[in-house]
DNA sequence: GCCGTTTTCGGCCCGACTGTTTTCAGTCG
């Protein structure tokens, strides 16, 4: 009665019995119910494996009995007679159908059980050969609508990096108030809460001429084509994928909308319930119910009227937040502006593409009084890693810089080091000794088990020149799974070490993950916000580091390079067990 | 299937839009 089960794999069975229970029509609420155990699966914050594993769930809100006893027998055999029985013959291209927009449970099931299509191959055929118009509730324009769907699918990714999202966001946003009928305009939905990837855009307009905006929107030159445009909702495609959604709301109704769209859905469905208990029922139009109608203007007075102080967007993924907003413990958070320097960025001497010099004077350009500088070391090749000789080169190189140029940016010298395949680093202690601070980040042996990987990291951490850790899972956000890591002893060992952990703040990593801060800021650790930039532009990545670490409950205190440059000195000066 | 300051039974969010219908079911958010 053993078996090695992970968090994701509790929460997938979940999901995918409740795909299945829908497929067979099941009551709509006990397909809810599986489904937010397994988002409570995911978002747990304790060892739910271990939990399941010993029969200890009972008390976890949302939970009951039926979802214990399935998730124990999951987690002691590794597989589940209730999902076994469920799934039946259907085939692991089955699940694919739920992936083609405008294809739901219904849908699904009545060409399965028709046709017998399993496949989204099968499903193309079907189309193509126009099988489906026959069946009733299909019709020639579903079968067209399905094929776009499908080479739609085929063609572009259905999640979008932070950058790109932000990027199109803000080009779409200025469009939006160029409209003369637009008081005000706002994008909502995953991006406002700075969520590590974006699936779509959600942008909210105030206005008197809802279908005038719907009908503006459709008809931008950004627009690759429409999805659906009514009267006071439109959504599109651009051309590279990204979904856009509008809604054109009264004055009166935008705090409502922005709040509701912002989600998350989550958040929603605690500030509702919240609000049914005053006797009050909120949607995305406004409060209505048997009390006095409380008046709103801005988003922030939903909040106040609910007995809430406002709950900054990054923050709303119910976990504490409308607790700590209660109780008026919300943290003040850090924000970009408070930012004075950065650590971890590359340069020519290793993969960068501008020079020590390009770096320094983009760097002083956006304002900051320090710069770390953490090139490639030996070992990472690919990355033209430096050896003893050139890396002693680039101190002394920097030294130059902070004579002539120290006034007005001091540059930190520093290494990205390898953490060997055993937890010990590409360089000797004594070179080590002579930078200003090193990084150590995993670069190589990317399968090593969760115990051997996490104590390799360890092992790295404990070495008294080692100031931070780089990118801690090496995840590759949209491309590649992060590597098997326990994240609760990584962060108790930096606290006991007094290492800083990094969060590397490209769009394309965003690692440690936001839901791991908040655990790490109460046990002390601090955090490096990290561009680790290769080209003087990313120095705007901190932008966007700034927004995770607040999704992570993070303050100003709890970040390092919020420190001007003299205490910044001062604190790598310490003895790292003093820091 | 879950939950409890309306409750151990009876709720559990619902409005906008589309396509296929001929008054509505399905999907989405």
């Amino acid at each position: 009665m053993s078996s090695n089960v992970s968090r994701e794999t509790l929460a997938s069975v979940l999901d995918e019995i409740a795909l299945l229970l829908e497929i067979e029509g099941e009551n709509p609420f006990k397909i809810r119910a599986y489904r937010q155990g397994a988002e409570t699966v995911r978002s747990y914050d304790g060892d739910i494996v271990a939990m399941a594993r010993e029969g200890e769930l009972e008390g976890i809100k949302g939970i009951g009995k039926a979802l214990q006893d399935k998730l124990h027998e999951l987690a002691t055999t590794g597989t589940l007679g209730f999902h076994q029985n469920l799934r039946g013959n259907y085939p692991e291209t089955f699940f694919e159908l739920f992936e083609i927009d405008g294809l739901g449970p219904k849908k699904v099931a009545a060409v399965h059980k028709k046709l017998g299509i399993d496949s989204i191959d099968g499903l193309r055929k079907a189309c193509e050969a126009s099988e489906l118009a026959a069946l009733s509730g299909f019709g020639k324009k579903t079968e067209q609508k399905i094929l776009e769907a499908i080479a739609r699918r085929e063609q572009f990714a259905d999640r979008f990096h932070l950058d790109a999202a932000a990027h199109a966001a803000s080009v779409i946003l200025a469009r939006l108030k160029e409209h003369p009928d637009v008081l005000r305009a706002q994008y909502a939905g995953s991006l406002r809460r700075s969520k590590e990837t974006v699936g779509d855009l959600d942008f909210i307009v105030a206005t008197s001429k809802p279908a005038e905006l719907t009908r503006y929107f459709a008809e931008m030159d950004l627009t690759d084509h429409v999805i659906v445009h009514g009267d006071t909702k439109c959504s599109i495609h651009l051309e590279n994928g990204l979904q856009c959604d509008l809604r054109a709301v009264s004055n009166d109704e935008y705090p409502f909308a922005l709040q509701y769209f912002t989600g998350s859905k989550e958040h929603n469905v605690a500030l509702r319930s919240r609000a049914l208990k005053q006797g009050l029922s909120l949607n995305e139009y406004g409060f209505s119910g048997s009390s006095e109608i409380p008046e709103v203007h801005e988003e922030r007075d939903i909040y106040s009227a609910l007995g809430l102080d406002y709950v900054d967007p990054a923050l709303r993924e119910n976990r504490g937040e409308i607790e700590a907003a209660e109780a008026g413990t919300l943290p003040e958070l850090v924000s970009w502006e408070q930012l004075c320097g950065t650590f971890h960025n590359h340069t020519t001497a290793s993969d960068g593409r501008d020079t020590l010099h390009e770096m320094a004077e983009a760097a002083i350009d956006l304002g900051l009084t320090y710069l770390g500088i953490a090139d490639h070391s030996k070992s990472s090749f690919q990355a033209r890693g430096l050896d003893e000789e050139r890396l002693l080169t680039q101190i002394e190189e920097i030294s130059a810089w902070n004579s002539e140029h120290g006034e007005s940016l001091r540059i930190f010298a520093g290494s990205e080091v390898d953490i060997l395949k055993d937890g010990s680093l590409d360089f000797d202690d004594s070179l080590l000794a002579q930078l200003d601070y090193c990084v150590a980040s995993v670069h190589n042996a990317f399968t090593l088990d969760e115990k051997t990987m996490t104590q390799r990291i360890i092992r790295a951490m404990e070495n008294e020149h080692v100031t931070m850790l780089g990118h801690l899972t090496g995840r590759l956000l949209l491309k590649r799974d992060e590597y098997a890591v326990n994240h609760d002893k990584i962060i108790d060992c930096a606290a006991e070490t007094r290492t800083i952990v990094e969060l590397n703040c490209n769009p394309r990593r965003l690692d440690m993950d936001w839901r791991w801060w908040k655990k790490a800021r109460d046990k002390g650790v601090r955090c490096s916000i990290n561009p680790d930039a290769h080209r003087t532009e990313q120095f705007q990545y901190l932008r966007f580091g700034a927004d995770v670490a607040r999704k992570g409950w993070l303050r100003k205190q709890d970040v390092i390079n919020t420190m001007n440059l003299e205490e910044v000195e001062a604190f790598l000066a310490l003895p790292k067990s003093s820091r």
